[in-house]
DNA sequence: ACGTCGCCACGAAACATTTCGTATAGTCGC
DNA sequence: GCGACTATACGAAATGTTTCGTGGCGACGT
């Protein structure tokens, strides 16, 4: 299957709902969603979704219920990527150190930092 | 002014060259991206950032020069604040994660975030 | 069986993005 | 002044995104 382009804000907002709840069908997408968009809006976007290859149909039942195709983890990564390539001359290191910068991070996360940099330095002793 | 829209994909390439060069005329810009779009593309869309607020104009000289209206970093700074509200629940620190192991980080990377954490580590310790 | 309700498919409109062709006009050299 | 060159402006098409209305079909209660 080729790259699947990168998902669009409206894709991207439903996208976070099956993350959330797993599997859904369009109707408790769009109660999640009600105060932006109405039901057959969300119908259509998870139409052209499917088209897309972004979310997969179970459509056994006569409610189809809706899976997210890729992980959030796996999407995000494409969107890292494709934001430090459009605007970070395709440098993540400055993307995430321009993230650091740009909004307070909370100590679990920066704890998270340390373990990773740890970790990563520990890697390099081993490279030795 | 009212907070600029974000720039799309065609206006970030074209802001991209600006930054790089300082400023340009249409021509110079459409040099730097000959291989992607014509030269009467280019100068549409830099009326279209006008018109936006993304550049500045000006028009003394017939020939009109081009700059960027905001810095590189300022708008770097909306781009992955915008990416973390819509794909990472509005925190930027686990943008910053992802990043991370999204792609490999240079050694000189790798520094400037050490140096980072340890400068925010001397803040805590400031601030007992 | 019949009305009601929920569901999906489809089409179309409204809007944004990106592309480029053509028109028009200033400038320079001759 | 005239032609060649370069510049901007404008319009319009091609494409992508987002919105929602309408229609039809099946299920369910009465």
């Amino acid at each position: 299957m080729p790259a699947p382009r990168r998902p669009t804000d409206a894709e991207l907002a439903i996208l976070r709902v099956l993350w959330a709840l797993g599997a859904g069908t369009v109707r408790e997408v769009a109660v999640e969603l009600r105060r932006e968009s109405a039901y057959t809006t969300v119908l259509k976007l998870l139409q052209i979704m499917t088209d897309k290859g972004l979310v997969r149909r179970d459509e056994s039942a006569r409610t189809h219920v809706y899976r997210a195709a890729r992980s959030e983890r796996a999407t995000q990564r494409q969107l890292v990527r494709d934001l430090a390539d459009r605007a970070f001359g395709g440098s993540a290191a400055r993307l995430a150190l321009l993230a650091l910068a740009a909004r307070k991070a909370s100590p679990e996360e920066l704890a998270e930092l340390r373990g990773w940099l740890a970790e990563r330095e520990g890697k390099r002793e081993e490279a030795r």
